[in-house]
DNA sequence: ATAAGATTGTTGCATTTGCAACATGTATTT
DNA sequence: AAATACATGTTGCAAATGCAACAATCTTAT
């Protein structure tokens, strides 16, 4: 085969890492999480985005434990249950002890109290939604939606997330 | 119109944050960072993944200033100082003082080493970057690209970013 | 001309995050 | 039965990050 070669050529042409789609990603999810964070310091001051993305996964997972709520949202058990501190002393979740393969586990459910918030919070999300359909097909979005799929998916196989 | 009917209407229907492409983009980002942390604890001790990106955008942009590469890598101006001060104490780049507009700056430029650092590292890339060829199309690559980048721009007019 | 404001980089501090160790209790193995 | 390994949650500490204040210098306004 041509092996040498190529090295050669290839050492001259280096694909440089921004300009990966992995680096597209990073930074625009920094774009994101600072719109978030403007947002959030001037429209919603019960919340910040991490507690609302914790509250936003509980209520869409009912009875679900904490290390399980730290998979979905890839964090480590440790803050998970730093930012469910907070939401319960807020009183927007509550927790109560169960089992899980006679394991002492503790669940989460959210409260009414923060029901009415986060539909609240909900609401106000509506410009950007429809600013994101004005500038992106729904044919684009669901390909976008695959492809970042497909690539957590792909990584998934590669590392161990340990959580 | 129909916009009370419209609020009830919605008041039910939710939408879930965690189904939000910003979510999904902030997770698949995780996952990124999670593989490029663990393949560089495994591969190269010579840099972390953020002195890496610093090192690859300074390699990209020949003579830029501190605050330039920070709104580039959309960090604040106070880490992207201590990531160069990192780097230059390496000797992985240097920094020469110089002037624009008339304003006293210091300007960042790889070295040699860096160069050869950055060859070796781009190369252990090359299995990630044959994997994510296999998983994603070229045309679908190209709409997620187009799709973040459009997503940025649309977020860039709405925040300011202040670096 | 003096004052106010802008640009660049650094320093210090508070918050957040990541990681390892621990406590507790359960399965599994020997 | 004892030992080992696993699962869940908490604690403590180190590292990373964000943010505001500062120093130095230049531009603009009054």
């Amino acid at each position: 085969m041509n092996t040498k070669a190529n090295n050669e050529s290839k050492r001259k042409q280096i694909r440089h890492y921004t300009d990966s789609p992995s680096y597209e990603i990073d930074l625009t999810s920094k774009y994101c999480k600072a719109m978030l964070t403007q947002l959030f310091n001037r429209v919603c001051h019960e919340l910040n985005p991490e507690e609302f993305a914790m509250l936003d996964t509980v209520s869409c997972n009912k009875n679900m434990c904490q290390r399980d709520l730290a998979r979905l949202l890839l964090k480590d058990r440790a803050n998970t249950g730093r930012i469910l501190d907070s939401l319960e002393k807020k009183e927007y979740i509550v927790r109560h002890n169960d089992t899980k393969n006679n394991r002492l586990i503790r669940k989460v459910n959210i409260t009414p109290k923060g029901e009415i918030l986060l539909e609240q919070i909900s609401q106000k999300f509506e410009p950007f939604r429809e600013s994101i359909s004005k500038i992106i097909s729904d044919e684009d979005l669901t390909i976008l939606r695959a492809s970042l799929k497909k690539i957590r998916d792909a990584i998934k196989q590669i590392v161990d997330m340990q959580i």
